[in-house]
DNA sequence: TATGAATGAGAGTTCATTCAT
DNA sequence: TATGAATGAACTCTCATTCAT
């Protein structure tokens, strides 16, 4: 009984990788079902099909990352700590997650819809409507004259670009500039505070 | 002669949508021979294999949005224009040519050396380096204290995800804060101002 | 379980059949397949490429026909009995497995250096040297003056030749000489006969 | 007319090349109509399909080669002039026309009837019968008591196949003695000896 | 004669999925 | 739970052949 425990949790955790490094339609179950040290069958015994392991890594995922993200919102009594912890949240957690970044970076270049219906599930299950609470926070900012962005929808689209590109972009943005950086732990903390001062110079008033 | 053209090309077009909508592993030749109106041998008869195609379509995408920018950068004759320029070239860009930017997105996540090679390619056949323009330009707005961010690679990722994201992370963005935008025209005029004032405010000092 | 053992050697035994009639070229997976009863796909489960199923068969021929003559060579005391005993090995064994045959001929008309590879290889698998061996028995016969060709490669062309060509050569000699052979198992004690005497009264001083 | 002409031989050149490396399966009308330097669908016009091609160079081939063994068996007064004429005659032919070889050996393990069809095609434009011919040669050296081979049939598969296969087997005798062969003209002169040694000795009373 | 484009059938191969045990 | 074998549809790619010019 235990073992398959075991089994039916690795196969999540080699999924997602193999997921995250193909996207769906390259992804192989032969492959994850190798690397899971399980024979092919038990992921469908499991997880019944590919499409379906797929939505549920999806789901996992969020669930994961959405609760962290609404405690950096929550805790944040001022602006200046928003914009200090919403990069700070994100990115250290897409750097420890990559695979989970890059899941979420196919579904929204795919198929956008997947994706916000899956958050749109989850956040019908938490009580207070976390984008009432989101609004309301930024509304009251403004209104105090604290930030100079009032629509909700461009100032998080000023945000979170930032956090999540910031990894996905770099190698490109070496290329560019024809730099190769060597030391990602101090490059990581730099990005953070780069984000963070320019989020705030750029949007508190 | 003229029907030959058509097809090698109309190929091209409609391979380019494929690929930005499933990926290259979801892409399939079948569907792009009948969206082309051609035989499916003339697709490997003119690009010999599916990934030979793919290549092409980036190179041919990069090689038609690369100048664009470089145009951009070049008439930037102040780190504010730079700010305004930038954002605006990249969004309408994007905005006219998702397919395009839906590739290089799909790219990024799967294998950024990919297109970091192709980039390369691209910048060789350009007598001044475009690397090394863009850093001189930016190291001598710091030197006269035109900008606060001295670091190129900082300051080019505190741009471009905002650019890319805006489109991409648009309908995520919306499922987050459950609002629903109609307009878009409006929307992308609003979204390349919110980025210019990010960027002004933010880094210019 | 039992079941599984017999697909993958009915493939083996069907594809022998397939790859003698028509080369490896005209050979046909499909009809493969279909003839041995199985799915297509189990030919590539079992045995991952045509090309690949392809040498195994090569191999597994030769494995067991080498043996054969080795033996006879073994057992042939004197360069009488090894007259006598060679073209009598080869030739039923090639009346017997005419599919091999074949698939050898093949081999050494389109790629020689493919069969003599393999040859290689079972060789050194073998403790003594099978050339060394018959290279000594020749030096030694020669040097008793019991044989008149000192050369073992030429010895040994003026044997093996006879011996695969008789049975491939008879319809093109029947052609020639306007003859039709009806029985074909005198034919072939009659081939035997005359081979060895040829070569006794040709070769023996 | 004159370019047309030059095409038109050119592609058999070439396709006699290409069928006797690859056999007719394995041989590729676009790889004959590049190395002839002509546009595939010329092919087509001149010889209707790849089968008629193919058709075509095995009777020329026949045709160029059964009136050399003619001449050599018409001009041989003795048996011992036959056993030195046709081995000579075969394995010159052969050493300079290894692709007609080639093709002939494909053809005799495929589909002999294929080429003893041909042959018999020939023989009939010729008035005196070749195959009574050499069988009346044959019989009056028999009752004479110069030869001890009375069978033509078993006559003739002592001389053919070590003709064939002087030059097929080599390679392989090579691998199976460990013996490289370096010099290719003394090889051939002395393979012509030796087989003539054996026949004469072996079949002359 | 000559060409480049086009075609359709079918080749080998892959893959998610199911079955029997 | 677990396995190896099996399946069928679909995939990329090939190739002899034909067409339009």
């Amino acid at each position: 009984m235990k073992k398959s425990q075991s089994s039916k949790e690795k196969i999540l955790r080699v999924a997602l990788k193999e997921f995250a490094a193909y996207g769906f339609g390259g992804a192989r179950v032969e492959r994850i079902a190798r690397q899971a040290g399980v024979n092919k069958a038990m992921i469908f015994y499991y997880y019944s099909s590919k499409q379906n392991l797929y939505r549920i890594i999806i789901k996992n995922s969020l669930l994961e990352l959405i609760p962290k993200i609404q405690e950096a919102i929550a805790v944040s009594k001022s602006p200046e700590q928003f914009f200090e912890n919403l990069p700070k949240v994100y990115i250290q957690y897409f750097v420890k997650n990559q695979a989970v970044m890059r899941m979420i970076g196919f579904e929204l270049i795919q198929d956008p819809g997947n994706i916000t219906s899956v958050v749109r599930d989850i956040f019908t299950n938490i009580p207070e409507s976390p984008p009432d609470l989101l609004k309301n926070k930024i509304s009251i900012w403004y209104q105090k004259g604290l930030i100079s962005e009032p629509d909700p929808v461009h100032l998080i689209l000023n945000i979170i670009p930032l956090c999540i590109f910031s990894i996905l972009g770099k190698p490109m943005v070496e290329a560019i500039l024809d730099i190769k950086i060597k030391n990602n732990i101090d490059f990581i903390d730099k990005r953070i505070n780069s984000i963070s001062n320019l989020l705030k110079k750029g949007m508190l008033k």
